[in-house]
DNA sequence: TGCGCACCGATTGTTGACAATCCTGGCCGC
DNA sequence: GCGGCCAGGATTGTCAACAATCGGTGCGCA
């Protein structure tokens, strides 16, 4: 594996992480030490994360960490509607036996994590139940731009997960969305996603006035 | 304007215009000449150009212009079409009366473009049609995917509008989502436009049938 | 005191040379 | 004759030094 890509792994989760903050500078001559790899590779890993939208770069003033505001997050989210959406359709028209009943396990361990009050828990299987629906549709496509944006998002994403209240609400969604995908519904199961996703939206925009107030 | 930037804008005129053709190698010393740039710039162009999906790189390799398959293609007309739609909803909810009326000109200028039988003029048109109505949503997450995917499919696109009959069958589908942007209507913009993309995929496929024949 | 300007350290941009890797074509042994 | 193998050239990967640029700091002048 080359220290190209050793790096760029490394920055990636450090600032997914939040070893770096919104709006940090990213020096490169700091970041040769902290990576241990030599300049040339720095630059490459910035190039590379400023493609995926976690930096943002300026001719001359070197690399930020992009800070996304609230109405950018709320578009990301939307566009994320619309492809899970599709993704969820397409899932239901694909999806076999084996997939369905994986989906169903999900499904259990989601209403067991939610009356054990297991937040954390629950949340990766939030991750792990779309990121199965994403492997049944197999459209590479939209799964890697998904992917890119999720990566954009952590941050929020990651106070939304937090947000006591939030499993109640969007457990019942989730199970919507699986049974429309084991009924083999593509529609139902583009709404239901569209739904559960537009309640994301929702939940962002209070947080923002919950915060900025 | 920087070395870089002009590289990357020649080397993607070259690659959308058929000067490369897919799958054709990108060699680096070459590309210095045909640029006028540094071989440091051209690494440059290719690096951002590989971000774009019109190259793909191969550690140790070289770069290639990238080839999109025509299920490559359905896939990525199929997230056009989703995020077209929400675009155009967007639209409708935004769309102040002069933007209205910007629209209803361009449906006037296909409808006589079609019936003089001027196929290009019609296909410009096309073109600022869906332009406009990025324009009109401001929803720029999703304009720079659309942005993008169109790129990956210059030739794909440039076969499909040269194909007898499209334009007939087309210009019905731009006329409802006109109207529906004008009535304010999301929902049935919305649906519009993911009609007449969905066309379009169905035009590809058959397009590839054709071919493979 | 407040404003503008020139300098300087810090940081990024660029270059040319060199190292690593891959691909081709010809040679050797079987 | 054929398969494998080993140069050698072509191409890409990497580096360290150098150039250009930015931002801040302190000086001079009004």
């Amino acid at each position: 594996m080359s220290d190209q890509t050793i790096a760029t792994d490394k920055l990636r989760i450090a600032i997914l992480g939040g070893e770096y903050l919104p709006g940090e500078r990213l020096v490169e001559a700091q970041l040769c030490e902290r990576l241990g790899v030599s300049r040339f590779n720095v630059r490459a890993a910035i190039q590379e994360l400023a493609a995926d939208g976690l930096v943002k770069v300026e001719r001359n003033k070197g690399a930020h960490v992009r800070k996304v505001s609230i109405d950018e997050a709320v578009e990301i989210t939307e566009v994320r509607m619309v492809l899970e959406g599709l993704v969820a359709a397409r899932a239901a028209a694909k999806v076999t036996d084996a997939q369905a009943s994986e989906l169903d396990e999900i499904g259990l361990l989601m209403r067991r994590a939610v009356s054990a009050g297991e937040f954390r828990r629950y949340s990766d299987l939030n991750s792990r139940l779309h990121s199965l629906i994403r492997g049944i549709a197999g459209h590479s496509t939209a799964d890697g731009i998904i992917e890119t944006l999720r990566g954009q998002l952590v941050r929020h994403q990651f106070m939304l997960s937090l947000h006591p209240g939030r499993p109640a609400i969007s457990l019942p969604q989730h199970e919507r969305i699986i049974e429309a995908i084991r009924e083999r519904d593509p529609k139902a199961a583009e709404d239901a996603m569209r739904a559960h996703i537009a309640s994301v939206i929702e939940a962002l925009r209070d947080m923002d006035a919950g915060e900025t107030r």
